[in-house]
DNA sequence: TCAAAAGTGTTGGCCATACACCCATGT
DNA sequence: ACATGGGTGTATGGCCAACACTTTTGA
């Protein structure tokens, strides 16, 4: 931080990418943007933008949510500063420097395309490929993290809606972790872990026509998750 | 990223800034310099620079890191990007956007104050308060950042020489977490994750004039800890 | 009456904690 | 001889995966 002076730097810029995840249909989707011009015209990308002169990069990105989402209040949504990547010729006009963000919305709202983007689209994880830049690397980073903050931390809730059913929170598990699980065990482990769920006292939903009622809870106080809820070893781990 | 033009930014300087620890004495201690000039003169600071234009940041806190320490071959060190730091008004002067690293060496080459700061020191963690800027903060979450890392990663031989004994790997963990171990299990966990640390054939060497002569060991080539070393509840939590 | 989903009970095995004990060396 | 640190053995208890079972609904 020593020798610097207003000449001693290139200026840089700096701009938020965001991947924002939900839970659809039983599939993992990333919100993406179409580009509409050079570079990368007609390629889908992240949305983003630039952090502007009186705010942070947690302050950009969560406006661009807002924007990107048309999500009014954004306030309580979990959004988690992931890296920033900073290769040189990673934007081939300038010198852009980036802070990725990941965020978790709840099934989403299905308005979306707002801010500058010409077109938003909800996609399935699967699908987003061949992205502007280098945000296959992003999103890629994105879910990775998400899904071992699910090992260790409540995140889960963040995909659900205010009030949720334990198979709910169980689907979100299984959706990003590719794996399933099995409910008793589930049940209880959320249920030990004081401040991850708190019941709902009145009602009891219905699961979707079929089968016995659920209650419903809401999401706790805790942020931690001790122990841990481990990710099935998908092979011969010797854990 | 879209709708941008070449005024559409305000620019902003990018540097990096580097919490490195080593354990020393038993301690944890990390790096820091003495500021030359205003603002925070005379104040002790993580060490850090700009960003270059043709560097990345994990490019530039690798330089740094080999400026600031001595250090010639920099390159197997243990490097990892914390987070970014990007509160407007962090640096009274201008706009600085910063990238924090935490490097962990083994016990510290005695010189350290090359670069262009004016001094600097291997410092007590506790002893590191009241520094520059944000720093303060930076340095508490890269400690945070560590000792969780201990749990699942192999992190911990980074601190340790090339060739090391258990009880100092042991020691390792105990300095970080503040905590004491029992030895018989800690080995047992460490031997039985496969890629860990590998036995080195030959020699024994002597601990410190008393006690038996230790077997020597390398860092494995696994980087995840499976099952986890989760550091002791500190008090009756749950788990 | 059956299917489907929620929820409860139970058991066996694994692992980790705690601690006792032996080994090798310097003083 | 003893202190010091390295290393091995072992048993108790807790946790967890696995699975059987009951409950409550819609069709």
């Amino acid at each position: 931080m020593d020798g610097y002076a207003k000449h001693a730097f290139e200026p840089f810029a700096v701009t938020v990418d965001l991947a924002v995840f939900t839970i659809r249909a039983g599939a993992l989707h990333v919100l993406l943007v179409e580009r509409g011009q050079e570079p990368y015209a007609g390629r889908w990308a992240l949305p983003g933008g630039f952090v502007r002169p009186d705010e942070s990069a947690e302050g950009a990105a969560r406006r661009e949510l807002g924007e990107e989402t048309g999500l009014t209040d954004v306030s309580g949504l979990h959004l988690e500063q992931l890296r920033t990547y900073s290769e040189p010729g990673r934007d081939p006009r300038m010198r852009v420097v980036s802070v990725a963000f990941a965020a978790l919305l709840p099934d989403a709202p299905e308005a979306c395309g707002g801010g500058d983007a010409a077109r938003a689209r909800w996609t399935p994880y699967d699908r987003a490929r061949e992205l502007a830049f280098d945000h296959d690397r992003i999103v890629a980073d994105a879910r990775e993290r998400v899904g071992a903050k699910l090992e260790y931390t409540c995140l889960a809730t963040a995909f659900c809606p205010p009030e949720f059913t334990l198979g709910e929170l169980q689907q979100v598990y299984e959706t990003v972790w590719g794996a399933t699980l099995d409910r008793p065990n589930f049940r209880r482990k959320v249920l030990a872990t004081p401040g991850f769920v708190e019941a709902v006292p009145g009602a009891a939903r219905l699961t979707g026509g079929r089968g016995k009622p659920a209650a419903l809870y809401r999401a706790g106080t805790a942020a931690a998750l001790h122990p841990p809820l481990l990710r099935p070893t998908p092979e011969g781990r010797p854990a």
